[in-house]
DNA sequence: AAAACATTAACGCAGCGTCATGGTAC
DNA sequence: GGTACCATGACGCTGCGTTAATGTTT
């Protein structure tokens, strides 16, 4: 029997185009008429196309489809078979990672608007963090430049993270620093390696609030007087330098707004 | 503070390249100096440049992160984060199902040598299954046409699936039929429709073994043969249709080689 | 003779990387 | 005056889909 391409497209379920665009890549060769070039399919030919659709279902690509429909040995298809098993299995991981990381960060998105100029006591948690930027001024030296390629790929589990330090903090100053933070947990998750100018923190009781910036340039250190007024109200002593991160930033009243949480490091009892 | 195309490049970890096309996308608007057509960006330009690459590793499209960095509201945001949480927990859930499959296909492939002539009795998995090829030809009718698109999708999950009828088995006849089946898990999971062409098939107690082929148009059902010889040594009575799956094709001594899985159901005690 | 098919060729998509060619800053 | 940088523009990649122009089968 003999298939004109659009019996076979409709064999299978797919287009004529489809079909043509394999015959390049090498996966079917179809007997052609020489008087009006029309291609001829036996059932064989449709086999390799539904091995072939079958392969670039698991995801392999369809120049290696070729290969392992036209010449394959036993001992190719299991590597093959297992090399794909470990990178879906790695797809997965990184996959569950975001999950959790998309979840956690929707939660401090729907939390952070309560949180704007309310103190409580908590634990800060424990990070990696670096900086590359000090006021306005980002550092773009090439030590740097590395530790932002490495950090680049952890991109969707880092925070915005600042600094303010506790000289300025008490001292009245308008210093500070921003950078990348990563929680502990996906620094370990990750094997972030741990080498300056990458600082690992301790989780440290702090005050912890949240306060919110319009417009452009507007992120101060005195954003966060409240939280040292409430500090001394309640008699708290603050043990070094202040930090927090960007939860989201989003337009209000026409407004670019950031909203941020901040953590105030207090002496342990 | 302003920075060149290269700085902004260093600080981020990104090429240059990326972050003209991020430009063309709408994600930032350096200032142009005209006297040279060289961009520069202030801190805000890479405020923007880092949410957008945040935004991207979390599988947003660029087009829909030039909106969400320029002009966003908090109901939006949300909206976005919790539309992302579904995709990618759907993905995840498709992710498995695929590592499922292609755990046990390994696991198929890698058992089949060892059934090949061995007869033994095994109940066989329930299955759902349509068929379009007969002997030779396939069916390439309106009909079947949408059910084969239907199974496109289920495609990594279905068997290469073929029937012979029990008068060819019995009569020695060399009728077949070919089509797709999928394990009655997978259908149940995928939500399959079972409507006509499909048919559905309890698990049957069944002989259970093995037959390879070699070469082109080399399928014949008389390669059961072995299996009637058992049924009838054993006392075993043949219930219905033998039906059985392609496991793998490789080449093996040159030649196309067919390893073949076979059920042919026998009477309940 | 019309409808349904077939052919090749070219362009488009995303998300960039990679030249080529020429001007600019320090 | 050398070199490191910047600009624009074009083309390449995958895995196809989408016309367009033209010829063939039934």
């Amino acid at each position: 029997m003999q298939y004109k391409i659009g019996d076979v497209a409709r064999i299978l379920g797919i287009s004529t185009d489809l079909i043509r665009y394999y015959e390049k890549k090498g996966v079917v060769t179809p007997v052609k008429d020489k008087s009006n070039d029309y291609r001829y399919y036996d059932t064989w030919d449709i086999n390799y196309l539904i091995d072939c659709l079958w392969f670039k279902n698991f995801g392999f690509n369809i120049d290696h489809i070729a290969d392992m429909v036209s010449d394959f040995s036993y001992a190719n298809l299991l590597d093959d078979l297992g090399a794909k098993t470990e990178e879906i299995e790695q797809s997965i991981r990184h996959q569950q990672l975001l999950l959790r990381r998309i979840k956690e960060h929707e939660q401090d998105v729907r939390n952070i608007k309560d949180c704007v100029g309310v103190c409580d006591i908590r634990r800060s948690p424990a990070i990696a963090y670096y900086l590359n930027r000090f006021n306005q001024s980002y550092d773009n030296s090439a030590r740097l430049n590395k530790t932002s390629q490495e950090w680049l790929k952890y991109m969707p589990f880092t925070k915005r993270h600042f600094e303010i330090n506790w000289e300025d903090v008490v001292g009245g100053g308008d210093g500070y620093a921003w950078g990348f933070s990563l929680d502990k947990s996906y620094a370990e998750e990750l094997n972030v390696p741990l080498s300056p100018p990458v600082v690992t923190l301790p989780s440290q009781l702090s005050i912890h609030s949240a306060f919110k910036s319009s417009g452009k340039d507007a992120f101060t250190p005195r954003h966060i007087d409240f939280m040292i007024d409430y500090a001394e109200a309640n008699g708290l002593e603050i043990f070094g330098s202040v930090r927090g991160n960007l939860v989201c930033s989003i337009v209000e009243d026409d407004r670019l707004t950031g909203y941020f949480e901040v953590w105030m490091p207090i002496e342990e009892n």
